[in-house]
DNA sequence: TCATCTTATGACACCGATGTCATGACACCG
DNA sequence: CGGTGTCATGACATCGGTGTCATAAGATGA
């Protein structure tokens, strides 16, 4: 691989000379700047990032960390895929601005979140991400003075800035939006205590609240039976105590669209039509699900390429040492998904 | 951040001493090994890649080029997204040789590769692994002389090592699996016309050839619609003059798992019973679906996750100049996952 | 006409590590 | 006791660029 040294040889010109051709940081006579890129075009010369950024101080790159691409075949939880859109959405913001985006993976262990950051250290980053697989908390290990650092789906106690999903918004939204279409009982199979389920079910009952409709506690069960053998049974137990009421709902909300999908199966084994029957939503636009479905799913987006987007531009931000006025803990808002699993009630 | 001239004077040694206790390439003295320990846990030292790359001439970098992170949102075609796994095969061998992973994304556009090429050689990356995003032909821009490249889910004419999918052994161990059930008349509603569909055909015919069974080409159709409105119709349409067959099939093969997702749909919306009316096996084994559905679908597996550590494997031979006698397209085989969308025939 | 300024270029040191070679202190051996 | 080998360490050059400063040529102006 030819070096600096080799064109200006071949221009006849010194390397200094080169240099300033390659970031036009000074001028040069038109000729001679001719002569150094026809010597770059013929001798294939390819600048060293790793002999720049050790003069400039400035290594180009960002890190992220993430346990989506592997946590992912961890048992069989393949939620964790969707973090993918997340790094999509950091990809496009930083490929903009001429960062190079390098992606460490936990494989779900915690424990070598260390060694990665130190792995990054080494390439002196000039910025990291960590992504978590879910809304949580966390507690990172302390990084060096003046190292940045963004948090993506999770947050923690030492207002390190962090991008979140805005579940409460979300969930009011969503119901709001079958409100709107005539529903008034509305069940709400929810996911197992985290987070998450805590801030939708008081979106939930906001959005009742909102519309002045009665919150009934026995609408709100916990439909997540971690794919037990016997999940099918439980859950249609759980929609047979509903049916049984006196004022049934006419609408179940799924705690995602993989219960949904799920859902949809039992409901059809039990002979009940969706939508017809009664009307189904999810939550997180999961596409490969909710668009495939029959009928397609209604569900609210988990907005995790907004995130993404958000979070390289606040890490751009922090680089560049602009002054930003976001506050630590920022929500993402994403939109109602409309689709045929919701019918609208008189 | 400190640097080894910095711990070797805190030390009181030379920096080459540092280096030494670093790399532990030379015998150092216990007493002074430890001095230096303890200076650089005191001021945090942390190595710089760059400098060590740019004398070593060794960048311990291996880029990925794919367009898996982006694609998967373009129009609606979320099917990209399983590529992950290769990344994931790709990460756990590297993690293991202390390699660290590049990752740049094409968002889609082929004519982007050469920039993210470029990038890459800047780095200096040890070696470059293209992953497509469907098995396919493709033809990459030449990389410089010495070049160590691996090419995923795709192939060229240059006699690029490249590791693929064996979809020709995928169906045909699929369809054999149906045959030992019992099955006899076996369906199969394929993607449109690519690579992988005329390699699962050739599968299809040898394992009914294999099992002395008679191909009956009205058995083979394309129910690949590309999500039109009419698709229910259209596959009901097919499957109807299946039914209507004096032999009809036991079972239907679809092309991939979102295609048998949506035949569920359909079979149950014209009240047919999977398995008991019809049994249905997929290909991919895109767990989200094939484990969610209800009920669970039988499929093949494409192994993403096998192709990726075999090609990471294979880049790292290269990289160490190891002697390998690997033909250049290696088939990379899956296996079959049983599930209860088949029941056996007597 | 000479001082001053701008333009175009080069010389040289330096970023932070490591490879090469030199050197001093000992141990070992005949 | 002197020659040889090993151990532990340091001096110095080097990887491929860029920052700083110097300098020569030409333009400008009083």
């Amino acid at each position: 691989m030819p070096t600096i040294y080799d064109i200006a040889k071949a221009a006849q010109v010194s390397p200094k000379t080169v240099s300033r051709v390659i970031n036009s940081d000074a001028p040069v006579r038109l000729e001679t700047r001719q002569q150094v890129e026809q010597a770059m075009n013929e001798l294939g010369y390819v600048p060293s990032k790793a002999a720049r950024s050790m003069r400039s101080n400035r290594s180009g790159i960002v890190g992220l960390i993430t346990g989506a691409v592997s946590q992912s075949s961890e048992i069989s939880e393949p939620h964790g895929l969707p973090d993918l859109f997340i790094v999509q959405g950091i990809q496009r913001v930083l490929a903009d601005e001429e960062i190079t985006l390098m992606i460490a993976d936990t494989g779900g262990l915690a424990k070598r979140i260390p060694t990665l950051i130190n792995t990054f250290l080494q390439y002196r980053v000039e910025g990291l991400i960590y992504v978590a697989d879910r809304h949580q908390r966390i507690s990172l290990p302390p990084l060096p003075q003046g190292q940045q650092m963004i948090l993506v789906n999770c947050f923690d106690d030492q207002g390190t800035p962090a991008i979140v999903p805005d579940d409460q918004k979300g969930q009011h939204d969503l119901v709001l939006s079958l409100i709107k279409e005539g529903h008034r009982r509305i069940a709400y199979l929810c996911l197992h205590e985290c987070i998450a389920t805590d801030l939708r079910i008081a979106g939930y009952r906001k959005a009742l609240d909102a519309a002045g409709l009665p919150f009934d506690p026995g609408l709100v069960q916990c439909g997540d039976f971690e794919r037990c053998e016997e999940e099918p049974q439980l859950q249609w137990q759980i929609i047979q105590s509903w049916l049984a009421l006196p004022d049934p709902p006419t609408v179940i909300c799924c705690g995602n669209d993989e219960m949904a999908m799920r859902i949809y199966g039992v409901l059809r084994t039990q002979g009940m039509a969706v939508p017809e029957a009664i009307s189904i939503a999810g939550y997180d636009n999961h596409r490969s699900i909710a668009e495939t479905l029959y009928p397609a799913l209604t569900t609210m987006e988990l907005p995790y390429e907004s995130m993404g987007v958000a979070a390289a531009q606040r890490l751009v931000q922090l680089i560049r040492n602009e002054p930003n006025e976001t506050p630590t803990l920022q929500r993402i808002r994403g939109d109602v998904f409309w689709r045929s699993s919701v019918i609208a009630r008189p």
